[in-house]
DNA sequence: GGATTAATATATCGATCGATGCAGAAATCC
DNA sequence: GGATTTCTGCATCGATCGATATATTAATCC
């Protein structure tokens, strides 16, 4: 079900091939499958039954490319980031200012979390529950992850306050923890059926605040 | 481990005892149990073994008296309902504007997510993952549970517009989705360690955007 | 007391869980 | 070519999953 001639996915341009059989799976394909896979059912939902099936490998197979289940999860969740989640950002981290930043942040957010189609709805990050009891590691990750959205969030704001955009009486943690809080809570109603309009419409009433308070002056 | 006198918790006033042995463990005390494992855990990484342990009871007692695991989610979930969820909306419910009636709401929402050590962290509803593949009974619960919570946001908005309260040129449907979205994001911001004052803060946040629209004349 | 009814404790059911052992297959090195 | 290395397919590991069969115990009815 692969060509022959993908196999060299993760070698050097140099040549130099590894030694022996070599593997016959796209290898990122496979971890892309995975993460849709995990990003839609949870961790402890899927089983390797499912993930094999997904991404078209053996089990052993499995096992020899990415170690175990949580150590694929943990691979599953940084391209996630990379493939998904940043892009949700870019305009983020583009913005003139703090409040177009968060305007596009929820904006597109709103976008991204119901999809068009070819991929599970809500973020993948928010949504997941791994943590809770068990697997404590993958839950620190995820934790982690969650608090990293917050924490580019803070520090735009921190940076707006420097150059006079926002009052410095603005409290920059309070309010980009507001900010984290509609974007996670945009996730469940992504998963209950929430169209991209009725999310945009969230996210415009969220930045409503903004211009009343002292921040949008 | 459990007093025989109390066996009599589903009798009617004037007796009848059922005809068998009676039931040697408190049922409505179990179910609390059930719930709070729920609650913490969530549906699919819950056991019978945990359930059984938590409950005190043997496997056979818990399918004798609640039928299935399914079946003892969704009576957990009805548990959940009653004893904590309904808290939350008392002051929804006797506040004399939707304004206030919001404000409150929030406000609870963020004191009883955050808890006080005695229950798990976060809303048991907007935190359940179940319906994602597999279950879709249970999920179609939840998620008839989760709009409850709009519904009702959304029928008080709509009677302030009737009472003139909210200017009729407000959208009472996305209105009540926004406040869902935050009273949902606070469940996972809970669940990662959020306290109470911080939750507070973003409930407060939420709020300052409502004068500043024409809802709040 | 004897008959009846229901709940408990013990043991276990088949299915599935995550994870491997093993033999054959396909590549490189020499 | 032969030796070596690594991946793949098949079979299966022990553990746990949700759920029960069976025998015993404890109550009511007569």
């Amino acid at each position: 079900m692969q060509k022959s001639g993908s196999t060299a996915q993760t070698r050097g341009a140099a040549g130099a091939r590894p030694r022996g059989r070599p593997r016959a799976f796209d290898r990122a394909a496979a971890l892309a499958q995975a993460t849709r896979l995990f990003w839609q059912k949870g961790y402890e939902t899927t089983s390797i039954a499912d993930l094999t099936e997904a991404m078209g490998i053996g089990a052993p197979s499995l096992y020899a490319a990415f170690g175990s289940k949580e150590a694929l999860y943990a691979e599953a969740l940084r391209y996630y980031q990379e493939a998904y989640d940043s892009l949700v950002w870019a305009s983020f981290m583009a913005a003139g200012s703090a409040r177009e930043a968060v305007r596009l942040l929820l904006r597109d957010s709103a976008a991204a979390l119901t999809g068009n189609g070819d991929h599970p709805l809500g973020c993948m990050i928010a949504l997941s529950s791994v943590g809770s009891e068990g697997h404590e590691e993958l839950g620190a990750l995820v934790r982690s992850a969650r608090a990293a959205g917050r924490d580019r969030v803070e520090a735009r704001l921190a940076r707006a306050v420097a150059e006079g955009e926002i009052p410095v009486s603005v409290d920059v943690a309070g309010l980009a923890r507001f900010v984290q809080t509609v974007q996670a809570g945009m996730s469940i109603l992504a998963r209950d059926g929430a169209d991209r309009a009725e999310l945009e419409a969230v996210a415009d009433i969220a930045m409503q605040g903004w211009d009343a308070r002292a921040c949008g002056a």
